[in-house]
DNA sequence: CTGTATCCCTAACGATACTG
DNA sequence: CAGTATCGTTAGGGATACAG
């Protein structure tokens, strides 16, 4: 994803010394929690994840897995029959964290009405303009 | 972040089917967890923000706080003295996360190493040419 | 001290057509 | 089936100057 530098960026210096955020950039980005959600299970097929994450394009689908491989997260197994058979699966390392992904998306559950009201009101109370005329 | 639409986007009925999602972009960006630990201590100024979080624009900080605000994981104080003093602190709503969010970077702290060599092995596997000649 | 307002750039993403 | 390649859009973010 940041391949392509020409020269060390403040990005990368900034990476190197701060862990917290080296972290995120590998669970963030729009898909890759679904990825790993979706292949928690065992083996799954390229199109299999396709079909089962709703709304992503082959082309997000196709570079999410590859960075989640580049850093560990998957290993991707290629089986030489024809049609082609690829199966991607979690690793070790994945699946431990694939628990706190759990207890985020719990936190999400339960919280989530209470931060649509908590925006609401804010997006209230911050409306275009007062304008009492 | 995403207001001004013109109407109701992809985006938006996407969040609306899919929790996940929803969850991650609340602590997703650049700084919002960094921001969620550096308050997590108590109440804290905006300039102790910005002194403790290496890296960060006065920009993205404000922009960063008031979405924070908006879903309610900070409140926002404001002191009526001169000079002004404004103090941040985290929501119950928060401090619940706060947890997982200590899970998350454990789990960077434990696995860093093995992701970097990952990565660097994935890089050196795909390297620019074979160029054997 | 605690922010806004601008400008600009880049990375991330989406759509779609093509391929081994 | 499992991808590339290409093109276009936009949202996120950095730098900096200004303001209550």
């Amino acid at each position: 994803m940041s391949r392509g530098n020409t020269g060390v960026t403040a990005q990368a210096v900034h990476a190197e010394a701060c862990p917290v955020r080296e972290v995120l950039d590998r669970v963030a980005g729009k898909w890759s929690v679904q990825i790993l959600v979706a292949a928690a299970h065992g083996p799954i097929r390229f199109t299999e994840l396709e079909r089962s994450i709703d709304g992503i394009s082959r082309r997000m689908l196709t570079l999410t897995l590859r960075n989640l491989e580049r850093d560990g997260l998957v290993t991707r197994t290629v089986h030489p029959t024809v049609p082609p058979k690829v199966e991607y699966e979690l690793t070790t390392v994945a699946r431990e964290l694939h628990v706190t992904l759990l207890s985020l998306t719990d936190w999400a559950e339960r919280h989530r009405v209470t931060i649509a009201e908590s925006r609401a009101a804010y997006d209230d109370r911050h409306r275009p303009e007062p304008l009492d005329a």
